[in-house]
Order: structure tokens, then C-alpha cells, then sequence
DNA sequence: GATACCAGTTACAAAAAGGATACTATGCCA
DNA sequence: TGGCATAGTATCCTTTTTGTAACTGGTATC
């Protein structure tokens, strides 16, 4: 029997509703092009702003952009080291975790698509 | 003992690699303003375009482009009814409910971290 | 014939994102 | 003093994305 709501799991238009925003959150957070990548690569471990630069093959300008606003929304630390020249470390905080299974829903998925693409391919 | 590789799950660089690029791959077909906000509508049951337009307060034109993108890509099928005047109804594919679990994991993860947002205002 | 509905498209404007390059400031080393 | 390395910033420009408003074409209705 068809349901007359826009959703399946919640049970009133009013909690699909929540379902959707609760979505475009985590959006807002996490969308864009870089930050699940920046955040994949940092479950790695720190990296010092050069390094994860380098690593994610993203010009300075944009990643500073990015540090900043995943610093705000509590998902990395940053941290000075008294060295000459000074460095800074970038890190991936614990509530960062809580993103786990976004991120490795979206590995897996990636994973599954290409091998999909690659089958239809002959 | 720290591990020297940027990667938790993987165990080699090479793996680590490829875990990235998967995950910009699901970036690639499902990333952006829109595409998961529309298939996350469209989990309740079909729609018509102007329906999904109103539904997900976005313009025909943006519309549009995302759903030829995501028929493209196999995560809707397009429908033109016979009726006057003439209707086009859009519904996922089954494929798309391969998205199931990074859809869900957006869902909560959104939901948590408003309520922890809005626990730090008080 | 005027109006209204549907599914889009077109043309234009605005905004956001991204990239390249050069630059600041600090301090080591030779 | 000059060269190098670090972490960013500043400036300029191009590309991509998004939005608005008007419009097409087909059909029914008043």
C-alpha cells in the first residue's frame, strides 16, 4: 500500500519534513568539494598545512578557507608548534568521528558505482 | 604505534588512494547543492516536475539540469504520461537505493549535530 | 479569443568557487 | 646579506553554479 507521505522511513510530513533539513545540515556542514575529502585524508592522522596541501592537491587560499570553517564547526584543531619556522598541525577532532559512516557510506558507494561503470563499459 | 600511511581501514598507500578516489566519485555523481535533497523527496514515491520543483523550492531550470544529470547517471527514470496536458513523472531507480545508507547516515548525522548546536548556545 | 496549466528552455544577471601568482612575516643557516 | 622554509594573505582573473524572468509549445477551459 503506497503512503501518502513524501517519505519512507518517518511517519508524518512533519517529520519528513525535519528528515530533509536535518539532510541539507549536514550539507551545509560537510558539502562543497573538499571538506569530506580533506576530513578523509586527516583520519590518517595530523598533518602540518603543506603537507595536507600537497596531499589533497589544493591551492593555500582554499584550504585555509576550508581549515577555517571546519575549525568553527568544531571538526579539526589547530595547533602552532614552537619550531623554527613555525609550523601548525591540523586535526582531526573526536566529534569529527561521528562523521564515520557518512564518509564510509560514501567510500563504499564510490567503490560499488565504478565498478558498475567499468561493467557497463563492454 | 602511530601508522605511517594516511589511511585507518586501508593498509597501504595504494589503498588509501583508491579510497579517495571513491570517495570523490560518489562526490562526483551525487555531490552539489541538490541531487541528494532530490532523491531524498523522491524516496516518498514518484513526482511530477512541477511537484518536485515546488517540493524542493527550486527553479526549472536548475531542475532540470540536475534530473537529466541523475538520469544519466542511472538514479532516475524519466516518465511522459499520456494526459492533457501532457505530464512527466520522475521516480528512482532502483540502483539509487544503493544510496540508502549515505543518505540515512546524512540524515542522523544532521539531526545530531543540530541538537548538539543547539545544546552549545544555552 | 483570453486565460491557465504543464514541462521545460532561453537569455541574462549575480554570486560562489577555484586557480595562479606574488607577497608578508619570521627565523634558520651559510 | 642572501637564500630557503614555513603559514598563510592579497590580488586578480576565470570558471562554475545558481537564480530570475520571460518565453515556447501543446492542450483544455471559460
Amino acid at each position: 500500500m503506497p503512503n501518502k507521505n513524501r517519505c519512507l522511513t518517518p511517519a508524518t510530513d512533519e517529520e519528513c519534513r525535519r528528515a530533509r533539513l536535518s539532510l541539507q545540515d549536514t550539507l551545509d556542514v560537510v558539502g562543497g568539494k573538499w571538506k569530506l575529502v580533506l576530513i578523509s585524508i586527516l583520519r590518517g592522522g595530523k598533518l602540518k598545512f603543506r603537507e595536507l596541501s600537497r596531499e589533497a592537491g589544493i591551492s593555500p587560499r582554499i584550504l585555509s578557507k576550508e581549515l577555517k570553517e571546519m575549525e568553527i564547526n568544531g571538526l579539526v584543531t589547530r595547533t602552532v608548534l614552537d619550531t623554527r619556522p613555525i609550523m601548525v598541525e591540523y586535526e582531526l577532532t573526536p566529534y569529527s568521528n561521528t562523521l564515520s559512516e557518512v564518509i564510509i557510506a560514501m567510500h563504499e558507494w564510490g567503490k560499488k558505482h565504478r565498478q558498475k561503470m567499468i561493467g557497463q563499459k563492454s
